[in-house]
RNA sequence: GGUCAGGUAGCUCAGUCGGUACGAGCGUCCGCCUGAAAAGCGGAAGGUCGGCGGUUCGACCCCGCCCCUGACCA
């Protein structure tokens, strides 16, 4: 019998994902794995929309609550752990079912994308200049350095100069010497849940209510106590970093929770035009009445 | 009823001592980004400057009347 594809459910936030995600996995006997930035922080679970253990319908979860809200995300170290998750359930026969809306992190699991190191001394270094020079003279260096890198990144983009800078010191070479392509290296099928923007906008808006409902501020209280404002990634996760504005007294509460309804929307925006861009995507409307069966047609293909 | 303040981009407001609105932030739309991707960066579209008259070569800016909003007085 011919091994089932690698499937990825992508969309923006609040499109229903999750939940199709469990669906396929009943069906099809596989176990989910989140390809979602913010779900392996441990403990930052209502902000995230993390299923409960409930809502997870006895299917596997892979990668959930892996990291201390203190710990600097990375998609290299993403990358690290899911490659052999993935081997490994495929090695047992089991359909490897790819769930979350953070777009790189999708990349880095699915296709052929190759991180070149990190070096803390150069990083630093660079950070120190960034800081006290701006963007320009950096970006002029790497225009000599990588032209072909510097078209690609803004001008204005310090940290992408940075780190383009870093890889070049690093390893010798051009930076776009590593650019990314959509060569997957599993056989693959990707997913997007596809939900009409005005009324995506409302489910976003409800579920940021839903979240305050739900004890949003108390579980940034609790996370705050493990050290959550000192976290390079975790404090900057949406709903996290508009609570510990409240907290800290500089916004109402009711401020916060507008605040993150907007910052929710535009995140939904830069995740639909990232998604969009890949002509793989095969595009499923949330609202029709027979979507997981459509999901499971394009996932048998 | 009176006095004062104000009516400029979808919203909140700058601005022009009369010479084609340099507007800004937010929002909207579009896009970019490989070790922070729920982060970061950029571009665009939006205004007959409350209405009607008047003065002037020329008014969003001056004058008159009217409408609307807010505060205060009665």
């Amino acid at each position: 019998m011919r091994q089932l594809p690698v499937i990825a459910v992508i969309g923006p936030t609040a499109a229903g994902k999750s939940d199709l995600a469990v669906d396929i996995a009943l069906e099809l006997g596989g176990e989910v794995v989140n390809t979602d930035s913010m779900q392996l922080y441990r403990g930052m679970d209502i902000g995230t929309a993390k299923l409960s253990p409930a809502e997870r319908r006895g299917v596997p979860h892979h990668l959930l609550d892996i990291w201390e809200v203190t710990k600097a995300a990375s998609v290299a170290e993403y990358q690290s752990l899911v490659r052999p998750l993935i081997d490994d359930l495929r090695g047992r026969g089991v359909v490897p079912i790819l769930v979350g809306g953070s777009g790189l992190y999708v990349r880095a699991a699915l296709d052929d994308l190759e991180f070149p190191g990190t070096d803390p001394e150069i990083r630093t270094r660079l950070e120190a200049e960034l800081e006290r020079a701006g963007p320009l003279p950096l970006y002029e260096r790497l225009r000599e350095r990588d032209p072909k890198a510097a078209e690609a990144i803004l001008p204005g983009n310090g940290r992408r100069i940075v780190r383009a800078l870093e890889v070049i010191e690093l390893s010798g070479r051009p930076f776009s010497a590593t650019m990314p392509s959509y060569d997957a290296v599993y056989d693959s099928v990707q997913l997007g849940v596809e939900v009409p923007r005005e009324i995506l906008d409302e489910r976003v808006a409800a579920r940021v209510r839903r979240m305050w409902e739900a004890g949003l501020v108390e579980e940034v209280g609790r996370l705050a106590a493990k050290g959550l404002a000192k976290g390079r990634t975790a404090s900057r996760a949406l709903g996290y970093a508009q609570v510990l504005r409240f907290l800290d007294g500089e916004w109402s509460e009711e401020q916060a929770m507008e605040e993150t309804i907007r910052a929710t929307r535009r995140f939904v925006r830069r995740q639909e035009s990232w998604f969009r861009r890949d002509p793989r995507v095969i595009w499923l409307s949330q609202q029709a009445p027979d979507l997981l069966a459509r999901a499971l047609t394009a996932a048998r293909r």
